[in-house]
DNA sequence: CTATTTTCTTGCGGCATCGCAATTAATTCC
DNA sequence: GGAATTAATTGCGATGCCGCAAGAAAATAG
């Protein structure tokens, strides 16, 4: 009996979507060269020609889960800073909401794109094309917010709106690496709650 | 012919310190778990057994370098930040010693500390602690200098020190992922020129 | 000159990791 | 029902990596 549109041979045991979830909780914690592709196929019940199957080797593997975070990212982002409220209170959820994803499960993850990709970076140029990416979109976004709290009135039009973008993105990858090396929650609210005045002071 | 105080057997062939500074820049570059002592002993044509008698395993090994690379940093950030010239004058000075650092050889290479700890310390705990310990040591340094500011009437009485302390570590962590993601030295002296006027405001 | 101490070199053994090939299983097409 | 197609499973082989042990070498002490 043919159902819908099967592809042709025998069906995946497996979803995708789970196995890229497991595996990209084990890249967040160790990083690519931190974990093993035995370790994923052990933690998914998938055998390892299964993952190369599906995924490619083990680079390739770490690749789809970053995408996938940065995707996570983005939605999360958007979501906390849609541009309907004050700058301050948009950037105050914003932070606070990245506190709460490196800070998820009370362990010291930080951020899986800032934490693990700047070690492979220097020696892959593709993943250091990622890195580059993942900061410029993060940089895009906080500018964008500025911009428009400029030509909301809510800042003065002289504004240097590069500068705060930039201070804002360094903010966030500051708390990002300080989560990772054990900041508690109270420390990095604190930290937010002292710099957030500088960002938005309208002049 | 007894010499000085040489210990009693047999004497070094090699030099300690070129050793770690060899391996220094293979950690800096690939991190911990992307280095092998093959290649470190390769590297510097010391056999392995000498590494392992000299510095212990592997991380040993790294923690070492670790050390060294912030006793350097701290050396140039005294130097570059001494307290002598106006605050933006001797902030201008730091963060451009760190481009310098961070774009020596005109390789992407980033800070040793920022951008190689962080893998490790999710899932080990004395490796966080460093990580911990690098970023309080600069922390204190720029509030030390913003501190001293204000008591300069650099800065107004009011002025939050931690808020621009924590501004500025922040721009720092975000120099040193940005350098390893292959920003250009333009790029992030722009930044920094950007963002400067804001930490230095007086308000 | 002999004994002692420390280091250097070479090599072995074990372990983990990865990629590949061969076999078995499940499903669709005809 | 048979052929074709795609997956899953198992297992092998090669490589890299680490730690340790055994023997040779270079220095000092007496």
């Amino acid at each position: 009996m043919p159902q819908e549109n099967r592809p042709r041979g025998r069906p995946r045991t497996f979803d995708a979507d789970a196995v890229l979830a497991i595996a990209q909780d084990a890249f967040w914690r160790r990083g690519l060269a931190g974990v093993s592709l035995d370790e994923v196929s052990a933690a998914t019940g998938v055998a390892r020609p299964g993952l190369a199957a599906a995924f490619g080797d083990k680079r390739a593997l770490y690749l789809r889960t970053i995408d996938a975070f940065t995707a996570q990212m983005d939605v999360a982002a958007r979501t906390l800073m849609g541009g309907s409220r004050p700058l301050r209170v948009e950037l105050g959820a914003f932070f606070t909401g990245a506190v709460d994803l490196y800070l998820a499960g009370d362990e010291p993850r930080g951020c899986m794109a800032l934490c693990t990709l700047p070690v492979e970076a220097a020696d892959d140029p593709e993943i250091r094309v990622r890195l580059g990416a993942v900061l410029n979109r993060t940089d895009a976004l906080l500018q964008a917010r500025f911009q428009l709290a400029r030509a909301r009135g809510e800042l003065p039009a002289r504004t240097n709106i590069a500068g705060r973008g930039a201070l804002a993105a360094a903010l966030l990858h500051s708390v990002a690496i300080r989560a990772r090396a054990g900041a508690g929650r109270a420390t990095l609210l604190a930290m937010i709650r002292a710099a957030l005045p500088l960002l938005c002071r309208a002049d």
